[in-house]
DNA sequence: CCAAAGCAAGAGCAGCGCTCTCGTAATTGT
DNA sequence: ACAATTACGAGAGCGCTGCTCTTGCTTTGG
């Protein structure tokens, strides 16, 4: 009663992980367009039928790549976040926004496979959603630690009813207890920042602000500033 | 010495367009990734080599309905724009922008096309750079008269040397007269609206700001505010 | 009026996703 | 240990794609 009992189950398990690794190997290079079920069932050494005894399309093999890219991203996200210090919500915030834009760069097909155009069959999301999240969870976990702080400088607006309730759903959603002004804002904040990759990456920056090293990191400043997170150096004046 | 002297050139040219409209009906319906030259063909009642006469490849004709609809969607700010009075900034502000969001919402796959994954061979953004600038132009020129009536609340943050250059070429380049930091404010805000139309578009709010109305309100005042557009009631309290 | 150029049609090539069949090999139940 | 079942890879094939080339016909311009 192993993990993986037989051969055959131990066989599988191996080809469809080197399937997939083909295939991201193949949209690295290629991109999601032009992966082709036939040039990876090619590199392996296959004929292009066999595959389908792993994955029932070719968009359910590109739907693995999805949550791969997710998964990738926020992986990338949570580290970054683990070497800054509870404390400096602000730069646990830079950090997250730092590590989403690296992984973008050097993974800008997988990046573009799901933060760009959506695949024409248009996938389920309920198999990605949960990968999915983890990057504005990751976000609004910086932003709900501050807010638990006390060092979250909440603008006092008042938003429409509506949004306002958006913002407690995902709040009661998430767990994470950030009010909805603050939770407004850093929703904004997060599509800020994936535009911007999204217009790095795909060439609208390049009349204006490309190279965009620059201009990043004073945008994620002025966001930081926007959700209220303060500076780790004034922590200290206010309670 | 007409325009189109022979009835060749006329027939050339009405087919050409009969072309470009059949793609992008096709294009509406399935999507850029299914958007298919046979298909076009059999349409028109033509054989898809004939097509080849008119556009000399897939691509080509793709990057023809970019270009339209970078037009169009620039066409439906400056006619949103025009129905503001110049003096309210904030008003032509948040009229760009909700123009953007309509139009983004009945062409879905259009907006995909030129603010998605680009396309894989990635066309020569030559052809597309001077209508896919007309957006940010429409967005910096109404910051600009803001800017010249004195309206414009100009943070005094200082920006990294090369951002500041940077800012100033934008300027140069489009011939608005835009101080840095409230250029690079604008880009991000730029950034901030399409990400979030795409977040809107492509599926990555279902669980949280969809429907996005409210959302998408809240944060174009927000963004106005972030780029220092005053309510144009409080236009009389300061010069 | 005639050569040149433009044109639509058809055949064809290589590639694609996907389906189905078939012989073989591994697994399972008795 | 053997038989029945199941999983598997290979191959052929279908309909589709973008694109090329050749073949006649028509329009154009000297």
């Amino acid at each position: 009663m192993n993990a993986s009992r037989t051969a055959r189950d131990r066989a599988r398990a191996e080809l469809t992980r080197e399937i997939k690794e083909a295939a991201r190997r193949q949209l690295a290079v290629e991109g999601a367009q032009r992966l082709s079920l036939r040039a990876v069932a090619r590199e392996l050494g296959m004929v292009s039928s066999a595959l389908y005894r792993y994955f029932p399309s070719r968009d359910d093999l590109l739907t693995q790549l999805i949550i791969d890219a997710y998964e990738g991203i926020a992986d990338a996200a949570d580290a970054a976040v683990a070497g800054i210090p509870a404390a400096d919500e602000r730069g646990r915030w830079r950090a997250v926004a730092n590590a989403a834009r690296d992984w973008a760069r050097s993974h800008p097909h997988e990046f573009g496979l799901v933060y760009g155009t959506p695949v024409p069959g248009y996938q389920a999301p309920t198999d990605t959603v949960a990968s999915a999240s983890r990057i504005p969870i990751a976000l609004l976990t910086v932003v709900r630690d501050a807010h638990e702080n006390r060092r979250l400088a909440v603008p006092d607006l008042d938003l429409a009813p509506e949004l306002a309730a958006q913002a407690r759903a995902v709040a009661e959603l998430t767990g994470l207890d950030v009010p909805p002004a603050a939770m407004t804002r850093a929703v904004v904040a997060w599509t800020q920042l994936f535009g911007m990759i999204s217009f790095e990456l795909f060439g609208q920056l390049v009349g204006s602000m490309d190279p965009a090293d620059a201009f990043f990191a004073e945008a994620v400043e002025r966001m930081a500033d926007f959700v209220g997170l303060r500076d780790s150096d004034d922590s200290h004046s206010t309670g």
